[in-house]
DNA sequence: GAGCACTGC
């Protein structure tokens, strides 16, 4: 198959993307083609330096500052630190800076440290989740998840330490960024001396500036864009449409390679299943590959490629991989080669290779999708935005010039939304909401947001805080409620926590309310490796169910040193496990501070399942005889998700509880229990029963 | 009878 590709007249789609741009005079022309000088390492040749003077001039006139630019300009790590040179730091104030991944956080923390020659944690620091490297009197320059901001928020609803907060990325929305952006608006009314600063993406500015210039502080907010630091990305398209865009992209990364000089190709394909029959194929259009491990195919030079075309060595990215896994990308390929790198939406952001030369976007992702009205998720294949597009382009222009093809044609691209949907249209709002109305924002309808949950995902999301007693009938915070607001788990996972007090159990619903929320810490591999892991996991099987099998395996692995080894030869995850040690040390303090005991049931694992259903009791489902579930809600049909220790066998009762369902194929359950069905009533009673006066009382 | 986009507290 010979794919035909059509390159645009310009470099890439640049002169497209301000279209939704309205205030023109404040926006420099900002596109994906720029070209670069030599790359200087002293930062006042950063392109950002000479905005300086302007960047400082609008911190002090305006109270938000909406700033554009691209990866490269710098405004990362230059802007907090000219803020501290003009004094924004002055007097004990805080300049913070956000980031929606920890690694960022981290990795930016310890770069401005060393340009400002602070030690990190000294004028410069960070903060995390588990780790906290600042200091409270000294540190002036504060990097951080935006997350760990949010949950300030809950200590201190005025966030009065911080003179500027800068929230990074605010383009990507993630549920935190929106929950600030909120949040922040509120705050400046209260407090307008506190100047925003929001980093944003050309497309999305806009609407930023809109949702800042209300009509009470029309000219509060500004635009200010600054160029990046990329090289020109070509852009091609698909003349027709393909069928099979994994195949096409094979294809691409076979052609690229007869037909290109140097560099490394940089593939987007949508999960797992695809990467793997991607690499499958391009290995059979080399045929003379050699397996070299797992993980890295090296292909020959074969009859269909040209004498001077590189060996091709395959790499998979994905988050499934261990960390040596994914390490292997960033090594430099050896002289005579090329790498190829197909990946998830990883690479997008959150994973960054120097060296890309080519890109092949297939223009899909995968997203995770909540569905309000059945309480479901569930991950769908979808087209990617038109923001997504330029991002990715963007990775093949970091070191050179590069070229980007699409696999779709330049029509589809034009019709692609501007921007995936935020996070927070398309997540259960439970937590999120407890946490508002613990900032005593209870009003949630009138909440400004940036964009608006779906109406029926914060009903629900209500519906859930009264069946769980975290609000009253009034819809206010009740004890319990303002208590589990600060506590980072589900609240189904807190109310555990709190009723371990009646069952005497502290010590191991501590362990499993860490194991639940960390992913899977069972490796099972395909072939003959995933069945002697499967033996191993058998070693730990509790009949009772997951919860117990995985608090069998937390015990042993801290009995046994908490070590790598010890993980690796009972095929379990050491990152998984080590995580969730950190989580339960994180939870014990909360149940310290709440007075809840730590003892432990003496392996009465009755006493403990019965704490379960305490969590758990919405959450209940019937065995019926085709070896499948109905859900005691709803009446729906559930399947057991492979990993459950219950796949292959029926429940003696015939009843349990689980913890989460999930829509893919099929709805199934994970982590699952079994229980009595007596314990359901426990629970279930005194919440229908309010639930009838609620409405008689919403009738009359 | 068979599965896992990516983050974050």
């Amino acid at each position: 198959m010979s794919l035909k590709f059509w390159k645009p007249g310009t470099a890439g789609p640049g002169s497209s993307l301000d279209r939704d741009t309205q205030n023109e005079e404040n926006v420099v022309q900002s596109t994906l083609a720029y070209s670069s000088l030599s790359i200087q390492s002293q930062r006042e040749r950063l392109p950002i330096y000479k905005h300086r003077e302007k960047l400082l001039y609008c911190t002090d006139k305006y109270g938000v500052i909406i700033v554009v630019g691209q990866t490269g300009s710098g405004k990362t790590t230059q802007l907090p630190q000219y803020l501290m040179e003009a004094g924004w730091a002055s007097e004990n104030n805080v300049i913070a800076c956000t980031q929606p991944r920890r690694v960022a956080a981290t990795s930016v923390a310890g770069r401005v440290a060393t340009e400002v020659g602070s030690l990190l944690g000294d004028e410069v620091g960070y903060t995390i989740r588990f780790e906290d490297v600042s200091d409270k009197q000294r540190t002036r320059i504060l990097y951080m998840t935006d997350g760990m901001l949010f949950r300030e928020t809950l200590v201190d609803p005025l966030l009065s330490r911080y003179s500027v907060i800068m929230l990074d990325e605010a383009h990507e929305r993630s549920l935190y960024t929106d929950l600030l952006l909120g949040v922040l608006k509120k705050i400046r009314r209260k407090r307008p001396s506190l100047r925003l600063i929001v980093s944003s993406a050309t497309l999305d500015a806009a609407s930023f500036l809109d949702y800042f210039s209300d009509t009470t502080s029309p000219n509060d907010a500004i635009i200010v864009s600054l160029e990046g630091r990329m090289f020109p990305v070509e852009v091609a398209y698909l003349q027709q449409p393909v069928p099979d865009y994994v195949s096409a992209a094979a294809n691409t990364a076979f052609e690229i390679n007869s037909k290109h000089g140097p560099g490394d190709i940089l593939i987007f394909l949508t999960g797992r299943e695809e990467i793997d029959r991607c690499l499958e194929e391009l290995s059979e259009l080399a045929p003379k590959q050699v397996t070299c491990s797992m993980i890295k195919i090296i292909s020959d030079n074969s009859s269909r490629t040209p004498r001077s075309a590189p060996r091709l060595v395959l790499l998979p990215l994905h988050a499934g991989l261990t960390t040596e896994e994914q390490l292997a990308v960033f090594e430099p390929a050896e002289k005579g080669t090329r790498k190829v790198i197909v990946s998830t939406n990883i690479a997008e952001a959150s994973v960054t290779i120097e060296g890309i030369k080519f890109v092949v976007d297939s223009g899909f992702v995968k997203i995770r999708v909540y569905n309000p009205t059945t309480g479901l998720a569930s991950l769908s294949t979808v087209p990617t935005s038109v923001a997504s597009a330029i991002q990715r382009s963007g990775r093949a222009g970091r070191t050179s010039p590069g070229i980007c093809y699409r696999l779709f044609t330049q029509e589809t691209f034009e019709r692609l939304p501007y921007s995936t949907p935020p996070e927070i249209t398309r997540t259960d709002m439970t937590t999120p909401l407890l946490q508002l109305k613990s900032l005593g924002i209870d009003n949630i309808m009138k909440f400004e947001w940036v964009s608006a949950p779906p109406a029926e995902s914060v009903l629900r999301a209500l519906e859930s805080l009264f069946a769980a007693g975290m609000i009253g009938e009034d819809g206010r915070l009740t004890p319990v409620g303002q208590k589990v607001a600060e506590c980072p788990v589900d609240v189904g996972i807190a109310r555990m926590l709190f009723s371990s007090k009646d069952f005497q159990c502290g010590e191991e619903i501590l362990t499993i309310a860490a194991m639940c929320s960390v992913q899977d810490v069972f490796i099972i591999p395909d072939g003959a490796q995933g069945a002697l892991a499967e033996l191993e996991r058998r070693k730990f099987t509790a009949e009772e169910g997951d919860h117990l099998t995985l608090l069998n395996v937390y015990n042993a692995f801290t009995r046994y040193g908490r070590s790598s080894g010890w993980c690796k030869s009972h095929a379990l995850s050491f990152r998984g496990l080590s995580r969730a040690v950190s989580i339960r040390a994180q939870l014990k303090k909360y149940m310290q501070r709440f007075n809840l005991p730590l003892e432990s049931c003496q392996g009465d694992a009755k006493r403990l399942r019965r704490c379960l259903v305490s969590g758990y009791w919405r959450n209940g489902a019937r065995w019926v005889g085709d070896g499948t579930f109905r859900s005691v809600r709803g009446n729906r049909t559930l399947y057991v998700h492979p990993t459950s220790v219950l796949f292959t066998r029926k429940p003696r009762s015939g009843w349990v509880v689980f913890h989460e369902m999930e829509e893919t194929k099929k709805t199934q359950i994970r982590i699952i229990t079994e229980i009595e069905p007596e314990w359901l009533l426990d629970h279930g009673h005194r919440y229908e029963d309010n639930r009838v006066t609620t409405n008689a009382v919403a009738v009359g």
